[in-house]
DNA sequence: CTGAAAGCGCTTACAG
DNA sequence: CTGAAAGCGCTTACAG
């Protein structure tokens, strides 16, 4: 690997300094002005200086972070993440952030002690001043299905979210369907809004209002679609479908319409956003927007792998395609005659 | 962590030699006598010698190796040991061994470079060559769930599969049933063998011969169920009930059932092993024997740590209990009067 | 705040 | 095969 390595002795000339004082930057001690711990500070960024005791860059650990592991949405991605990191000789530490923000001066800290190669960031709690710490790590950070719109310091690898929402509807309406419900998971997650968009623009393709009524958000659990879906199923005007944020919210919306004696997909068609085991174990069996999860962590980790062994810089935004898949909770709208003259735009046989 | 560690100087004294023949030892040098050689890796053993660059114990990272991720059972286990780890502060590297051996030479020389406080394995395929070697590492290291009999260096997490068999199989009893089929993942692993002992135990008890033609083992998963569940279906006599040896394989019962036109429960009852997610989404939602998943996970994980950080060696065979989780897929069998006189004898709403 | 000096743990020639 | 000697990268205690 080159050259031995940086020593403390070359930063101290470089700075002008003796090493002992580059050796109190180095570890915290006081007795150092301001300016002079600044200066040194640069120029050990600058020369890339790798503590001995730390293992810095080499450590063959990637680092995958993500809010919980209790979503199958959540282990789907960490099996395409663990897959990667395998077959590229790498080491994945998982860690959950339960909600906590990401990319405190703690945990930035603790990395570099420990000695990480690179960062797959799956969090909708990133700090705008957790990216500056992260930043400061000097290792590749690449963040997977990524919230906050502004730009970012970071690559990103996402699913083409506004296809997804587009192609649901546009599902729903070749059924037939002109009432569609549409409930998502927290707004403030650009995936969300981006399928929301797919939706509100598929509808105007078709000449169809929007009614604001029919538009929900929330938590995208179980609970959180039986309550979204209960809200939607009382309206004075119910949709005759309903397009969700995720396949558990899809499920939540089956409990709110079983609870009714609404029927699926006779009275009321279902559409789920994710393709997770799920699906196929509820009945009827959910027709979804599958994300290709597998692929989008595996893909992420990828890049941050290549990334931390000297490749180049990659796209810095990356969308992988959605598909609809066309199971059992969908169907015209109750009342209609023939089975919808359309043929269903898209039939895939889960994998 | 009281002294500063042992020095290469130490090592040469005790040894009686000098320190650059010591440097040459741990370095894997030549111009060093065997008989040296092995006197100087005894002593850096017994003291307990930690190389400089590398991040010995202490380096914050516990190990989580498992055959693979691909079932919820596996993602039950890991949830337990992700959250324990986070808890006790401690990072978690995930691997899969996807059907390789493990503890090869190899491998445990990675752990040994890279630094690992502690291994906790939940695999199958543990070589006796194996275990010799990772007792060499000198960190910790726990079973769940651990096959093959003979005594094991290492202590072992596990559940009560005898009792979890047994209470299956007097449930169903209870119920009215007296032809019970019993299906099983690998025969090898101790887990189903204990599970189909408390099968017989129970069959014996209540004076019911336990026909061999009703037991299969297999495959674990969906496709196993289905094949073994449709073996059983085909008998001249098939049997009134099936008890499982995973929820996925009993949900490929479902499928062999459903191929058939045997209604569940009316026709047949069927019992499955873990309470995953899955009982829950499938219809009927699946009657279980519950292994605490998480919790074994989480003890075993508790233990690996605390013995990293110098607690005292635990107990060398720890047993969570499991327990039927009722729900609706089993009932007395097709022809009996009164829905079995018996009450079901253990309720347990899930989590 | 700063650095000359001593020291630590280890490795690298190299002489025997 | 073995180790005295020199050296390396860093830290520590202390004088200015």
């Amino acid at each position: 690997m080159g050259s031995r390595g940086v020593t403390i002795a070359e930063i101290a000339e470089a700075a002008g300094v003796s090493v002992p004082t580059v050796s109190k930057v180095l570890n915290g001690r006081k007795g150092v002005s301001a300016a002079t711990r600044r200066a040194v500070e640069r120029l050990l960024d600058e020369r890339g200086y790798e503590r001995r005791g730390r293992p810095g860059p080499g450590s063959g650990l990637i680092d995958f972070v993500i809010s919980s592991l209790d979503t199958q949405w959540a282990t789907a991605l960490l099996r395409g993440a663990q897959a990667e990191a395998a077959r590229l000789g790498a080491d994945l530490v998982v860690t959950t952030t339960q909600g906590r923000p990401v990319g405190t001066p703690d945990w930035v800290e603790h990395l570099a002690e420990r000695g990480s190669d690179g960062v797959v960031l799956v969090v909708s709690e990133l700090l705008d001043a957790g990216r500056a710490e992260l930043e400061r790590l000097h290792v590749p950070v690449v963040l997977v299905d990524p919230v906050g719109s502004g730009s970012q310091p970071f690559a990103t690898v996402a699913a083409t979210d506004w296809a997804g929402g587009r192609d649901a509807t546009e599902h729903l309406i070749r059924l037939g369907h002109r009432r569609i419900g549409f409930i998502t998971g927290p707004i403030e997650q650009v995936c969300h809004r981006d399928r929301l968009d797919g939706y509100q623009a598929a509808m105007r393709r078709f000449d169809l209002s929007a009614d604001p009524d029919l538009v929900r958000h929330g938590n995208s659990l179980v609970d959180g679609g039986r309550r979204l879906g209960a809200e939607l199923l009382d309206l004075a005007q119910p949709p005759t479908a309903i397009i969700s944020g995720s396949d558990e919210q899809a499920y939540g919306v089956y409990q709110a319409a079983r609870e009714r004696g609404v029927r699926i997909p006779e009275d009321l068609s279902v559409v789920g956003f994710d393709d997770v085991e799920l699906c196929q174990w509820i009945s009827p069996q959910l027709t979804t927007v599958r994300q290709p999860l597998a692929a989008m962590a595996r893909e992420a980790t990828r890049m941050v792998i290549e990334l931390s062994r000297g490749g180049v810089r990659p796209t810095p935004r990356l969308e992988l395609a959605t598909s609809v898949v066309t199971r059992a909770s969908t169907a015209p709208p109750p009342g209609t005659r023939r089975p919808g003259g359309t043929a269903r735009h898209e039939t895939r046989s889960p994998a």
